[in-house]
RNA sequence: UGGGCUAUCGCCAAAUGGUAAGGCAACGGACUCUGACUCCGUCAUUUGAAGGUUCGAAUCCUCCUAGCCCAGCCA
């Protein structure tokens, strides 16, 4: 980019929206401007152990985007280092997560294990240097050992056999001579440092064990905090972000790094993780709603995986913008889902169609109009987006409106039908009420109201106004829809964990109402295709429960409203 | 009670010693063929607390307080 070109863009931006940089920028700028590296290269390193939720759409966006910005790499790469808990299910889930936010990940799909070799040897190397000892003790012992946060630990008996000894002891690991727990590798550096994790941590373990890429050819294994530096030396990396709780790692990253040999050695960050007000992300608590059939699968709309966010009708885009207003820090932070629900309104607003559909559908006559007759009516499909074209809507005698939309005795400041007066029927005419019909229980089964023909929209009557405009759907050509609306999965009344560790689970998380009256044009949606229904919500056809021609809608979320109507008895 | 980290509006978050941005939420009002959108307005005399340094402190110093993380052969 030409220096003269960028600024006057970015005089420009800066009127419009001075953004600072976040800490992990800055750090970078400085280390770019001292010359300590040449290009930034980050990565996604997921261990393919679960699914991804919306606190990993962070990381991924965050390195994804710090890459972008650099001109520089991103790499995805699969810490799989630990045969016990990895399966190839979902190392496939993750791909599919990361390539639908948009990060787009160069070069191929990278492995932990695919360095197993580089790592035996720097491991060798480490004990060539008198830097890593095998050790006898059982994990229990390690643990005694170990000492506790306030007292210092006691050096391992093993701690100064002879570098001859440890390789050979080593070679005997790698080569299936001893069971699991056995033996162990360990780094030799401080028994005594206030940092527990630099107390001659473990850097190989023995598991005899099928590795879902390596197969068996290992049967030690490389722990994190040995594997994680090396991943990212192999590969370039230079700056390794990562969360705040291996703040306490770093010093053992870094002697990893130095005492390995690499030229450019890369460097570690850490940032606060995103956690969301009354949601659940915990794979254990997840699991557990997925056996207990509370939810319908790991990509249940309710949830906040990235799948059931996609499920639910979350865009890529909005989950950018979320993360994004949502900023970078080192405070543990509870992002309000309001914000969430903020940025999937504001990316769908101008980009999707607006329908309308009856949800709660209540019979209207109009008395005036001709039986039999039917008369297409032209409707913009985004009033704010002309690009979206138009589409036509059958109108005709009689048709459904939502029931909220009519009360006999109206509440301060209604402003739909009641008897006398007149609201406009969106795309349509207006409609004057002149009554209803009741069964003995006194229950309304059906609005009379008289038309205008005057008032047809479009035509540019300006006579006179309508208080309110409400949404309507042709009774003939409407169809039956199912339509679930959600709410949180959590009380939200509570805090998300009882006492005892369970969770509060909210009893109506899911209202399925499957006699909506939708109009036509929605017969035909696609899964993941979503729509604002008019009036109400924004809404996503579900991509299980969905078939040709009968789409089942999920509700992503509400539109705003400033009034509500109250409760009925 | 060892070490590491954090603390700025209900929620997120800027401010890098020069006199507390912005977004979400909320609340008024205008507009409206969506009670939406949009627009306009309100929303921290004060930065966890107390002292100190300075002409000047959210920023520096001292002491205190609260929260998070660490004792896996998990990542």
């Amino acid at each position: 980019m030409g220096e003269t070109n960028s600024r006057s863009a970015a005089s420009e931006e800066e009127k419009t929206a001075p953004v600072s940089r976040n800490f992990i920028e800055e750090m970078i700028d400085k280390d770019l401007a001292e010359g300590r590296y040449k290009e930034v290269c980050t990565r996604f390193p997921p261990e393919p152990n679960g699914y991804l939720h919306i606190g990993h759409a962070k990381s991924i966006l965050l390195n994804y985007g710090i890459a972008k910005e650099y001109g520089g790499k991103f790499h995805l790469r699969f810490d799989d280092t630990n045969p016990t808990k990895e399966k190839n299910e979902f190392v496939e889930s993750i791909e599919r997560d990361v390539a639908w936010l948009g990060a787009k990940h160069d070069g191929p799909v990278l492995f932990a294990s695919n360095y197993f070799d580089t790592m035996y040897e720097k491991a060798v190397l480490l004990i060539k240097k008198g830097l890593a000892y095998v050790s006898d003790l059982s994990a229990d012992e390690i643990r005694e050992y170990r000492g506790t946060l306030t007292e210092p630990g006691r050096e391992d008996p093993s701690r100064n056999r002879s570098v001859e000894e440890n390789l050979e002891l080593f070679t005997e690991m790698k080569d299936g001579k001893f069971a699991d727990g056995e033996k162990v590798l360990r780094a030799k550096i401080d028994m005594a440092s206030s940092n527990i994790n630099m107390r001659d941590p473990i850097i190989y373990r023995i598991a005899h064990l099928t590795h879902q890429n390596t197969g068996d050819k290992w049967c030690i294994y490389p722990m994190y905090d040995f594997a994680h530096p090396i991943e990212d030396a192999i590969e370039g990396v230079t700056h390794s972000l990562c969360t705040l709780e291996f703040e306490d790692h770093r010093p053992l990253y870094n002697w990893v790094v130095e005492n390995t040999d690499w030229e450019n050695p890369p460097r570690q960050i850490e940032f606060a993780k995103m956690y969301l007000n009354n949601v659940v992300t915990g794979k254990r608590y997840i699991k557990k709603l997925v056996q207990d059939g509370v939810v319908d699968g790991w990509d249940d709309p309710r949830l906040v995986s990235i799948a059931g966010l996609r499920r639910r009708g979350y865009t890529p885009e909005s989950i950018k913008m979320f993360v994004e207003l949502s900023g970078i820090s080192k405070a543990n932070s509870v992002s309000d889902p309001a914000m969430l629900e903020y940025c999937i309104r504001e990316d769908l607003k101008m980009k999707r169609p607006r329908m309308m559909a009856v949800l709660h559908p209540l019979k209207l006559i109009i008395d005036n109009y001709p039986e039999g007759q039917t008369e297409l009516l032209d409707a913009d499909n985004n009033l704010e987006n002309p690009e979206l074209g138009k589409r036509q809507i059958p109108f005709e005698r009689e048709l459904y409106i939502n029931e909220d939309d009519f009360m006999e005795k109206p509440v301060p400041k209604y402003k739909r039908l009641y008897p006398g007066n007149e609201v406009r029927l969106m795309h349509a005419y207006f409609v004057k009420c002149v009554g209803c019909d009741k069964d003995e229980s006194g229950h309304v089964t059906a609005v009379h109201v008289t038309y205008d023909p005057e008032t047809k929209a479009g035509t540019g009557f300006t006579g006179r106004k309508a208080k309110g405009t409400i949404h309507w759907v042709p009774a003939k050509e409407a169809f039956r829809a199912t339509v679930r609306l959600y709410n949180p999965l959590i009380d939200p009344d509570k805090s998300v964990y009882n006492e005892d560790g369970s969770l509060n689970l909210n009893p109506n998380s899911v209202e399925i109402i499957d006699n909506a009256m939708l109009e036509p044009a929605l017969k035909d949606a696609k899964a993941y295709d979503s729509f604002q229904f008019v009036r109400d919500g924004y809404y996503c056809v579900d991509c299980k429960d969905s078939k040709e021609g009968a789409p089942v809608f999920n509700r992503i979320v509400t539109l705003k409203s400033s009034f509500k109507l109250p409760k009925k008895q």
